[in-house]
DNA sequence: GTAGCTAATCGAAACGTTTCAAAACTGTCA
DNA sequence: TGACAGTTTTGAAACGTTTCGATTAGCTAC
């Protein structure tokens, strides 16, 4: 910028005026600057500009795994929302690993970043710590933190996996298989209290010994298909918590020789693109990913402005159960559950 | 910092050599200064330290989309791989539309980032104009761009495809549709090359009429599905040139009430994670996702500190056809194909 | 010819770091 | 006591912007 002025002759101040079209200048500099800056090729130095104003445009977004098809789409619109405002988006994926995401997000406040989006991959108190003597606004999704209260955009977790289970209970399966999350987590927890709350109401006592908890992963879903397929009494229907998990246990129920839905009905969380193509079509529960993204970005961007309540805000949304073909009514096996 | 400095009662040098343990401090400053941080609740702010030192320890990447898996995996591989060196990475999502990426790498340049990864959208001249003015290094993935000499790593897609579309043949396919990408992309033009190839290798004549061009959404797999699979000679087999047009060519297959692979075999490109779990169980070009992301940031990163040859390096990796259950031999249909 | 006004331009301080030559200590030895 | 050699510490100048009070230029009106 220096250099732009010695060449046009005038001043810093009015070249950073011209530029950030503040001030009036006369047609005549105008044109000269305009020369100038072709001709020493300027290119805005954001990070100075930054440092002067105090605000970077840019904000951080922490997930556990992009690769995750709920938050490959959440990313997806969030950093469409944040783009069409003029935001960049930094993204860290965590992989589920609670220490990651503490440096990640450290390294994002570090850079100062306007805001924060984090869907936490833990529930401990060191994010508390961090929230509070963050001097930028966060906002969580997906997963509440225990005691943190601000700005969030989650599910009705427990709604949608009652509704869920409800639906398999409501086919006749009374011995229905969970794979669960880690239980650290308030999504997780969530979803448990809505599978336990649907066999409940179906009058099913819970066993947990039909309850198999995994990381998240394809192969912890894998791992616990075959555990909960190869028991003596096997259940007729398995609810997997998340996506991933599903992938893994429906390789585990394929490897076992069996078929879905006829030896096993099987509905998941999250719904993914591939889901109405290939048989069986998949019965899940949808996320409103969409909205997810659009409100969580504008909960940020309404803090980052100012605009928002001081209070903070929770919105639930509502998920929603696509029924497709991977459930069948359970055959009566035997007399007990006649009922 | 200054604060931390009054409080600890030296100078903000001394801080600043204690925060980058650079040069002697002693253990009474040391504990003092340790004090006063704690006391103040002081946080580095990297923006200033970033416009002093002159990078960012930011890299920026843009991608066409980061729905289509292929996308998904290479972003992932890529943000773990800069995670791991210290970099943040700077996301930006495209929707394939070259203005918005120009809008983008500029953004990301003003910004200072100290390399680019960038999967192009287009190839125009802006893009060379863009590359030539920019300080840093740029490494392109996927796709190359005419005339311009720099870092890539990109798949040979000609091979890939003469193997697949080969493969087809060779189970006695004569009629395949061909369901392309836009042409203005270098890796659509040597996909589209592979497959005139193997047509030719098998004697079979080029019919630009089984050819329908898409913009690479779902949508358009299925239009051209639609369009191909209601002509009066249908083709017996379809190649899709990547993964989100095959989702709606296998919609478009279905609601024709037609079964794949019972009354056309499909191929496409690239691999996703459900594609050996759900029937039919796709037949796939796999492209090493892994490698072209970690190679990716390998050479940026080489480039960042100079230790890079001066000439640009081309990496070209190979994809592998991963064959499963969407193909079967062709129907002899009429006499015409009987050869 | 100058006071008064507006429009255009400018100078210099600030933002929070790093860096490096110089200064200030501390101790040792003559 | 003073010179010398280490070891710590410091002052001040950068980095490239923005901002704002001050200055200058160009008019009009008296």
């Amino acid at each position: 910028m220096l250099d732009v002025a010695r060449e046009a002759n005038v001043s810093v101040a009015t070249v950073s005026a011209f530029i950030n079209n503040a001030g009036k200048v006369s047609p005549a500099t105008t044109e000269r600057i305009e020369a100038a800056i072709r001709a020493v090729g300027y290119q805005r130095n954001a990070v100075a500009r930054s440092l002067k104003l105090g605000r970077t445009h840019t904000i951080g977004l922490t997930v556990p795994h992009i690769t995750n098809p709920f938050f490959t789409e959440v990313v997806s619109v969030i950093t469409q929302a944040f783009d069409r405002a003029g935001y960049a988006v930094m993204l860290f994926c965590t992989d589920e690993h609670l220490n990651n995401q503490d440096d990640q997000i450290r390294l994002l406040l570090d850079r100062m970043v306007d805001g924060l989006i984090v869907a936490r991959v833990g529930d401990d108190t060191n994010f508390g710590e961090i929230v509070r003597s963050a001097k930028v606004p966060i906002v969580l999704i997906d997963r509440l933190c225990r005691d943190l209260d601000i700005d969030a955009v989650v599910l009705d977790n427990r709604a949608a996996v009652l509704e869920a289970v409800g639906y398999l209970t409501s086919l006749g399966h009374r011995r229905i298989g969970y794979i669960a999350g880690g239980t650290n987590i308030s999504t997780m927890q969530e979803r448990a209290a809505g599978y336990r709350a649907a066999l409940e109401a179906a009058g099913i006592p819970f066993d947990p010994a039909l309850v198999r908890l995994g990381d998240f992963h394809e192969q912890d879903g894998y791992a616990a298909a075959m555990q909960l397929m190869t028991r003596p009494e096997r259940p007729s229907a398995i609810f997997s918590a998340n996506n991933p998990m599903v992938v893994g246990a429906m390789k585990a129920i394929r490897d076992l020789g069996l078929r879905c839905p006829e030896d096993v009905s099987v509905v998941c969380f999250d719904d993914f693109p591939f889901a109405d193509v290939f048989q069986p079509q998949m019965t899940t529960v949808r996320q409103p990913v969409e909205a997810i993204g659009e409100q969580a970005a504008a909960l940020l961007l309404d803090r980052i402005n100012g605009t928002a309540p001081a209070s903070p805000r929770h919105l639930t949304l509502r998920g929603r159960l696509v029924i497709r073909n991977s459930c069948m009514a359970a055959a009566v096996r035997s007399p007990e559950f006649s009922s």
